[in-house]
DNA sequence: CGTCTCCTTGATTGAAATCAACTTAGGTGG
DNA sequence: CCACCTAAGTTGATTTCAATCAAGGAGACG
């Protein structure tokens, strides 16, 4: 296992990078939560399962995302790799060791933190939305929005995620990327990459 | 305006106790995010409203609790009174000087913001149940976690509240309520006072 | 080439939204 | 005190949209 220090970390914040295969569990609701992670390459997702069997996807965590955030002594979601990834694991004790030192440190740590709260309020109003058009609608702005490119979005996911992200049937999920593409607002230009076609029309829809 | 030190923050840690008629908008989405609020008594709801018109509630806030946490300068929620309600307001920048100095509260206050967390992904869930039967049960089996009694819930918020809460419409509310009433699930005391009869097959229909 | 897994498409059902009317509870003022 | 008024809640009829059930297609990989 490797040992880094990663440039925007506070000098003597080391963390273990991992690797994960692609659906390989980083932790699972229940598990003490010793590590906050950092995601270097590849998308994780964080998740819970009701108990009817149904999994719901919280979040989607990409380059430079920190998740892993917990209240308490355990994890009460899941995070699993999309695809194969690259993480940084940083033992939270050490964090928390650090924050007591450093100033700066302990606020950059709540600013993470509240991130991640910002991540799941947005998470609530998606699944707030009464229709399947506005909850693709407003996941495919969110896409665009951490994608480097603005027009064309490669989703790391399945329909499945997707479905799981947006509280809708895989169905439901396919059916509505074509009403989409019917109407001109994007193209797939394979099941994965998606052409945003009109992201203000997109961004109305959201609604 | 009366300024206090509440027993169990740091010395030196003052608020500004407020007072909220009903309705009464404590902050708006998109106001400067100048302050942290805590609960002394009522309720108060955070919600964002979507482009429709549509409301959200995110969360409602009780005694004790902390809300009004925001990853940037601005809120990206609004707070509302439940009812007549007092808070005591907490000038962020000054808990943040503290932090810096006080190690113990630097993890304090991340701590609050980390419950904060857990109760969006708990919301989250909440929206993600399929039927509104596992909306309401869940809500309710909240509601009892969250009361002194266990048994008898006196809702402090209207049917559209809990509806905007639960992404239904109020007709669904109440027909749901009714439904439970009929399973001997509960019983409606008055429209807003709810008899919890058998809350560990409430908690199986959570699902 | 066969066999996965992932995705799409179609037919039907079902649950919640909508539209509409009515009831109840609280509050105010005559 | 009671009559009125309003906000909140309930109930019913109908429609609509997504879930479900079912089958087939496309791409990846040995």
């Amino acid at each position: 296992m490797q040992s880094v220090r990663t440039t925007d970390a506070p000098k003597g914040i080391v963390g273990a990078v991992l690797h994960y295969a692609s659906g390989a569990e980083v932790f699972g609701a229940g598990d003490a939560a010793e590590s906050i992670f950092k995601v270097v390459s590849g998308v994780v997702r964080s998740c819970s399962y009701q108990n009817d069997g149904r999994r719901l996807i919280h979040g989607f965590h990409a380059g430079g995302e920190v998740f892993g955030f917990d209240a308490g002594a355990r994890h009460s979601l899941s995070a699993e790799a999309v695809g194969d990834c690259t993480l940084i694991a940083y033992r939270r004790r050490r964090l928390e060791k650090f924050a007591a030192t450093d100033e700066g440190f302990s606020l950059r740590l709540l600013s993470y933190a509240l991130q991640s709260l910002a991540k799941a309020e947005s998470h609530s109003r998606l699944l707030g939305h009464r229709s399947a058009l506005g909850k693709i609608a407003a996941f495919l702005v969110e896409r665009a929005d951490c994608s480097a490119n603005r027009s064309i979005i490669d989703l790391a996911m399945t329909r499945q995620d997707i479905a799981d992200y947006l509280a809708l049937t895989i169905e439901t999920v396919s059916r509505t990327f074509h009403l989409l593409e019917t109407e001109n607002l994007i193209a797939l230009q394979t099941s994965r990459r998606v052409h945003l076609k009109d992201l203000a029309r997109l961004r109305g829809l959201d609604s």
